[in-house]
RNA sequence: GCGCUGAUAGAGAAAUGGUAAACUCACCUCGCUUAGAACGAGGAGCUUGCGGGUUCGAGUCCCGCUCGGCGUACCA
């Protein structure tokens, strides 16, 4: 911080105020924005009334992580929806703007390990200092009524009992399958969690293990995620979804094998007739069954060499195809074709069944395997005439070589394919999907302890509703043996069994934080509640969220999980909507002024505390909306800044400073067309998050004011009118100062709770406008005419105009054409 | 590779298919002996990344290209 300047500041402004007294006192945000801060805390004036009749707007913004300090991107986050907050406040709504912290997660126990902090006191006092950072930002947050900490008992506590409730419905279940395991925050991750191969937070190479661990059966939802017909989200987001969920619509064939049927999953059944070979994925369980006695060794290096390849080696572009004929054949079921079964690990066991049939004329992917092992290539689908028959043809055609088939389409052919399969019973119309069950364990301290207890006579048994919550021990050794530090908790981890009392033990993972997130916004209706998860009367009242805002980072994690987690929870009665956020909009990112992601590396920083020092909240909050649409984001200039800070500077002085001449000649219609033109722009504008623009027309409305002062119009009823709607347009956006000229200008209660004003649409129609007249497109002349002119009227007078004249006459007119309150053209001939 | 975006004065950006550049910063001139990293008056700056097309009219719609951003990537 720089003190030094600032007080240096202070010092100069009290010399000059101390001599020029007799002229206005400059606008000083350092006095009056804690002053306000105080007198709105102290008169609870946000407090949200949530059983007001009112019409209710519930706005939550993603809930930030407590890693210490607020930064630039969270006042861009969390300021800018406040505006719209208050904006929706004075507009007569009930809104609850809420605010809470994702307070379980590694970097808290990082810290410990690091530092030999517990993460408890790390991620509370963090908690602490970073609410007094908001409070500075002015918000109408009401931390009264919605205050939450996802890493209290008494929210954790509803984890652990929807967890229990997911169990008893199967929605949760233990298997043992394939993981990412992040070698350096020794934990595993969900799907979702692994980018470009690597772990979202640590960056290390993900490597992948066979364990046994929690997963949320969301692919239950699957087809009904893809459904946003409830929502109007945007469509970057909405085919960010559909593509991680990844339908695709295809059949099970089943290829006979020495060792039975070898099912596999195709989207093209019409090419069955140009399966040449099979390949399944190296850890496919029909692999030892398949692979002969002379094969058994290479097939051991190939399987060994994929376990440690990692997913990035794995699938890196432009790989070159590898792989190992094991030694059997398969039987292909039209044609009767012994074709080779390979190993490869272009083939991913995870999706479909593991294992794929070649056809290397239709699939680029099997095209370049067949080339690398010389396996027969046959032609199902005729190529265009102009083909490079060195490439597979994945396009629509008639297909050949396919006995029944041939003739039909790549359409018909798979219908009729199809029909065959279940007819013969070869196979079957089967839909797959690309999304997998959500991974929950984590071999972590810092989260949700699992409520499942394992007993040697009962198995898994869920813990009793009646004893959650689990708490979470205080006091673990954190070793970095990649196992839980619970599981070192013996004193913890030993419990009985709640079923038949025998000795037993503790699941010692803990929940993925993205259960916290996906329904704590419902929590924010009565976060102290004891009795259950959520009060269903509040919810039903409140739910679901009007609008909801954060980064588009979360596209297909937190956002996906929620509508999972709000489907289940309509599934059991809890309640009665589908999805929780039924607008959703993203905020871009604000980059350093050199146009690259802020890091302490680059030195890019723009610390917002710094700011707000020099020059105060509003102008801070200002700023960020002043720069460009919300959803953009853009780099920080800081010359701009500057601009906002002497803007606030002038309207202050359109309200305190007498005018010195009256030189402009300006109409009481020129003032009511200003003040209605700026209130329709910036309701319109606020409401649908353009605050740039909104920004612009009041600067345009005070720009008018200031010339207004010095006409006629200074002083009288409609002046001083004017100014009091421009002050409640100034309230969502610059509330100190907003309230501050309220104050002054005689008004007892606060700004904040003034209503919104409607605009006047019989203010904005003008008797005249300026006509337009192009001829050839071109502009020719402009005029002055009546608003109520006709189409020929207008037509006339503009071919009356000397500078159309010269364009016109003596040429054939082609077409006349006349847009209402704008323009002519004339187009000519010749 | 594929999908989605974006490209407008020196910078950030406005512009229901209808006068391109609102608004802010920066710049120039003048005024103000000061509210001064201020204020007031005025000014300069572009044919909207490139090439086609549709249209009476295109920054806006369509096609191709160049460059940047985001997402995704052997999903059978």
């Amino acid at each position: 911080m720089c003190l030094g300047l600032f007080y240096c500041k202070k010092f100069k402004e009290f010399i000059m105020t101390e001599i020029t007294k007799q002229r206005l006192e400059k606008y000083n945000p350092h006095e009056v924005e804690p002053r306000w801060r105080s007198v709105w805390e102290e008169q609870k004036l946000y407090k949200t009334n949530l059983h007001s009749s009112k019409p209710k707007h519930y706005m939550p913004t993603m809930f930030p992580y407590p890693s210490g300090n607020l930064h630039i991107g969270h006042w861009y986050a969390f300021s800018i929806p406040d505006t719209r907050a208050r904006f929706m406040r004075m507009q007569g709504f009930e809104v609850l703007f809420p605010m809470g912290f994702d307070a379980f997660g590694l970097p808290a126990e990082n810290a410990a390990i690091k530092n030999n902090i517990d993460p408890a006191k790390w991620t509370y006092s963090n908690i602490e200092y970073m609410t007094s950072q908001f409070k500075r930002m002015g918000t109408m947050i009401d931390w009264e009524t919605t205050e939450l900490k996802t890493c209290d008992p008494e929210y954790y506590k509803w984890n652990q009992w929807f967890f229990v409730q997911f169990y008893k419905r199967g929605l949760a279940y233990k298997k043992e399958s394939f993981v990412n395991w992040d070698p350096v925050d020794n934990t595993v991750l969900a799907n979702e969690q692994v980018i470009d191969g690597r772990g979202d937070r640590s960056g290390a190479l993900i490597e992948r293990r066979l364990m046994s661990q929690w997963h949320m059966k969301i692919t239950d939802y699957a087809e009904e995620l893809l459904d946003f017909s409830q929502i109007e989200w945007t469509e970057k987001v909405r085919v960010m979804q559909t593509n991680w969920i990844g339908k695709s619509v295809g059949a099970e064939v089943d290829f006979a094998t020495p060792a039975g049927a070898l099912t596999v999953f195709t989207t093209r059944p019409d090419t069955i007739f140009g399966a040449t070979f099979m390949v399944l994925a190296p850890e496919h369980s029909m692999v030892a069954a398949l692979t002969k006695p002379e094969k058994l060794e290479e097939v051991s290096q190939y399987q060994a060499a994929a376990k440690l390849a990692s997913d990035i080696d794995r699938t890196a572009e432009g790989k070159e195809k590898t792989g190992v004929f094991i030694g059997s054949y398969a039987s292909n079921p039209f044609t009767g074709k012994e074709i080779p079964i390979f190993i490869s690990d272009y083939v991913l066991v995870t999706y479909g069944t593991g294992s794929i049939m070649g056809v290397p004329a239709q699939d680029d992917r099997d095209w370049a395997f067949a080339k690398k092992f010389d396996l027969e290539i046959i032609r199902t689908v005729q190529t265009p005439a102009d083909w490079d028959e060195n490439k597979p043809f994945m396009g629509d055609g008639v297909a050949i070589n396919s006995d029944f088939l041939n003739g039909f389409n790549v359409l018909q052919a798979k219908t009729r394919m199809m029909d065959e399969l279940e007819k013969t019973g070869k196979g079957k119309r089967k839909t797959t999907f690309r999304l997998r069950d959500w991974l929950i364990s984590r071999q972590r301290y810092w989260g949700t302890p699992i409520p499942i207890i394992y007993c040697p006579s009962c198995g898994e048994v869920p813990v009793p509703e009646e004893d959650l919550p689990i708490l979470l021990p205080e006091n673990p050794e954190f070793l970095p043996t990649g196992q839980s530090p619970l599981t070192l908790l013996e004193d913890w981890k030993n419990c009985s069994c709640p079923k038949c009392g025998g000795a037993a033990v503790r699941d010692t993972d803990t929940m993925d934080t993205f259960v916290d997130s996906s329904w704590y916004y419902y929590r924010f209706l009565d976060p102290k509640n004891n009795a259950s998860a959520i009060n269903s009367e509040l919810v039903k009242k409140w739910g679901p969220a009007d609008w909801y805002t954060g980064g588009i980072e979360h596209a297909i994690l937190h956002l996906l999980y929620a509508r999972f987690w709000t489907k289940a929870m309509r599934d059991m009665g809890l309640i009665d909507f589908g999805e929780p956020f039924t607008r959703l909009m993203n905020q871009g990112i604000i980059l350093g002024e050199d146009n690259e992601k802020m890091s302490k590396s680059r030195g890019n920083v723009v610390d917002p505390d710094n700011l707000v020092s020099e020059y105060g909240t509003d102008t801070v909050r200002l700023y960020l909306q002043f720069i460009g649409p919300w959803d953009q984001g853009g780099p920080w200039a800081p010359k701009g800044v500057n601009g906002l800070a002497n803007w606030l500077g002038r309207v202050w002085s359109l309200y305190f400073e007498t005018p010195d001449t009256q030189t402009e000649n300006i109409g009481l219609s020129d003032l009511e067309y200003a003040v209605n033109y700026a209130l329709k722009k910036v309701t319109e504008d606020t409401e649908n998050f353009k605050f740039n623009t909104s920004i612009a027309a009041m600067m345009e409305l005070s720009n008018f004011l200031g010339k207004a002062k010095r006409s006629a119009l200074y002083g009288t009823p409609a002046w001083n009118n004017a100014l009091e709607i421009f002050n409640t347009m100034l309230a969502p956006y610059a509330p100190h100062l907003a309230e501050e000229i309220w104050s002054k200008t005689g008004h007892t209660s606060s700004v904040h709770l003034e209503a919104w004003h409607k605009f006047d649409p019989s203010k904005l129609v003008k008797d005249s406008f300026e006509l337009v007249v192009q001829v050839n497109g071109k502009v020719r002349a402009k005029t002055e005419a009546p608003s109520s002119i006709s189409s020929a009227e207008a037509i006339a007078l503009a071919r009356g105009l000397e500078n159309v004249r010269g364009h016109v006459e003596g040429k054939e007119t082609v077409k006349e054409i006349y847009i209402e309150r704008r323009l002519v053209n004339i187009v000519v001939k010749g």
